[in-house]
DNA sequence: TCCTGCTTGTCAAGTGTTCGTCAAATGTTG
DNA sequence: CAACATTTGACGAACACTTGACAAGCAGGA
């Protein structure tokens, strides 16, 4: 609604900076697709809205899931026409709602895996909490829980990094959709402490403020008939020390996404290693901490790992 | 309001001074985009008044964040035309706040109240997630949302904030009931941007890295008909005026624990207190402040804030 | 297997625009 | 009188525009 009438403000070095696609590619899908039609400045320079941006965002979403530039392009296009407002993407997706009801397992094919994703990579950089949560309860709905994580929320996030990275992503942008995701994982996660499956303890190493794989694998864990017990981001190494050895968790799961989180403890991960089997997760796990540390390793993405774990 | 007619004092090179801003560079940003209109003096010097000094201010801000200078010239100039409707909506919502207290029918007797919260505060401490789920969700049936976030979960919250402080309450006790707390929160604030009620944008300044009770004031507001839009914990305040002025809510609120967070961004509230009603919260809110940025002040607990702000 | 043609990102050259800066000559303030 | 401002006009570096071409990658076909 108020995102409609956009001030056409950006121009293309900027756009260029923002989304991280060279000008020179910028000009090319405009003349070669129409995928962008910029206002022009009264010199000629090309003036671009927030919904230009947002275009070239899908663009990216659609040419990384390994569609052609031409086919990409078209794709972004006929969203476009199927109401590009958020309200009636909203509309939209409601509608939608009542024809499948999801036959157990995946029954959907998977080209709607792939538009959910976009939907949902769009609603939440557009900070749209609703059409998010739309997308989400579908998804939920047409896919197992595993598919959603695997396959839409864990590449969301790590694109999310990447852009985040090299800038082109606000932290607003950033702190919105984490704060959606990390809700709805939440939901999942209700409970995972219950039952009488052998009990996991989760925690990131000091200074580590990525948890929401990690939230990822509990949930996983925890369907698998696991119990979850979570400390969460930067946790103390004496705490994990101090817990483990009060509760006697099965097993330790520690997760950081860069290295050095993990050398600056590794003599208090060695003790812990004494205390109960403990796992190294994340880009920041690395062969030769877990070595040093007496620990394992895991590489794969969490769901992955999780599922390998309880043996599905 | 004491925004419109100001004395018009300052000579340019005082404004020059005071903005960073080199003279050349004011006047050509005057004749080039009408970006200011200064009175003249007798003798044709220019007068600049604190809205101009405001107005170069977000000029600054728009530059930063990577516009080309007219066009962040066209931005000022377009808040500047939503600026005035911004201020009247002040003035309705101090109308909306007389007193009403609005202790809702609670089935449950209040003894059960506070052995619930008791029962929860153990079960927290002992990292014991399902008893604490299963005391939650009986607080939940039997009272009403606001009852359990008033007088269970906020008066938890500041109790373990003080334990906290003062070493006895780990680093993993607070970790874990911050999650489980946050995670019930997440479940409450679902769906909270949907509606057709004003729209609130909340969050906290940067280096606040406490959220929770502004979550809880949004939940209860959302209870009332608002649209939340939520930024959260440890915001930059360039990306707090850019989405401000993006989305333009009817009031923003931020919260911190204490002043300092507040102290070191006087400036850039004041520029966001003239884009939108801004109200300052939490136990880092001084008057003092809020009535060197333009502000109002919320001392009251979230939840009775939130009602009164909704008229309950 | 090689060839062909299409797609798509990249580059260059030459021209035009934008915007901060400066200078010169003149006037105002206190 | 010193310090401060005014206007006009102009300059150059950074930025952007268009046109046209080129090469890597990849499909399909002989």
């Amino acid at each position: 609604m108020d995102r409609n009438n956009q001030a056409a403000v950006l121009r293309i070095g900027e756009l260029s900076r923002r989304v991280g696609v060279s000008e020179h590619v910028l000009r090319a899908w405009e003349s070669r697709y129409a995928l962008l039609q910029p206002q022009r400045s009264a010199g000629g320079y090309r003036l671009y809205s927030e919904t230009d941006q947002n275009r070239v965002r899908r663009m990216q979403v659609h040419l990384a899931s390994g569609l052609a530039a031409a086919q990409a392009a078209q794709a972004v296009l006929a969203e476009d026409q199927r109401g590009a407002s958020a309200e009636e993407k909203l509309g939209t997706i409601a509608e939608d709602q009542r024809g499948t009801i999801a036959d157990v397992v995946d029954a959907a094919p998977r080209a709607d895996l792939v538009d959910s994703a976009v939907a949902l990579a769009q609603a939440l950089d557009e900070l749209d909490e609703p059409a998010a949560q739309a997308v989400l309860d579908r998804l939920l709905t047409d896919f197992t829980v595993q598919t959603v994580l695997r396959d839409v929320l864990l590449p969301y996030l790590d694109e999310l990094g990447a852009r985040w990275e090299q800038g082109s992503a606000s932290v607003a942008q950033e702190h919105f959709a984490s704060h959606v995701i990390r809700g709805r994982l939440a939901g999942l996660a209700r409970g995972w402490g219950n039952g009488r499956g052998p009990k996991a303890l989760l925690a990131c190493p000091p200074d580590e403020m990525h948890d929401l794989a990690l939230i990822v694998f509990g949930i996983v864990l925890n369907r698998g008939g696991w119990r979850v017990e979570y400390l969460g981001a930067n946790t103390p190494m004496l705490d994990m020390i101090q817990v483990t050895s009060q509760t006697q968790p099965s097993l330790v799961v520690m997760a950081a996404s860069i290295p050095e989180r993990f050398e600056a403890v590794v003599s208090e991960l060695t003790q812990l290693a004494y205390l109960a089997p403990l796992v190294l997760a994340g880009a920041g796990a690395t062969e030769e901490i877990a070595q040093r540390a007496g620990a394992r390793l895991i590489t794969e993405d969490p769901v992955t790992a999780a599922e390998r774990l309880i043996g599905t």
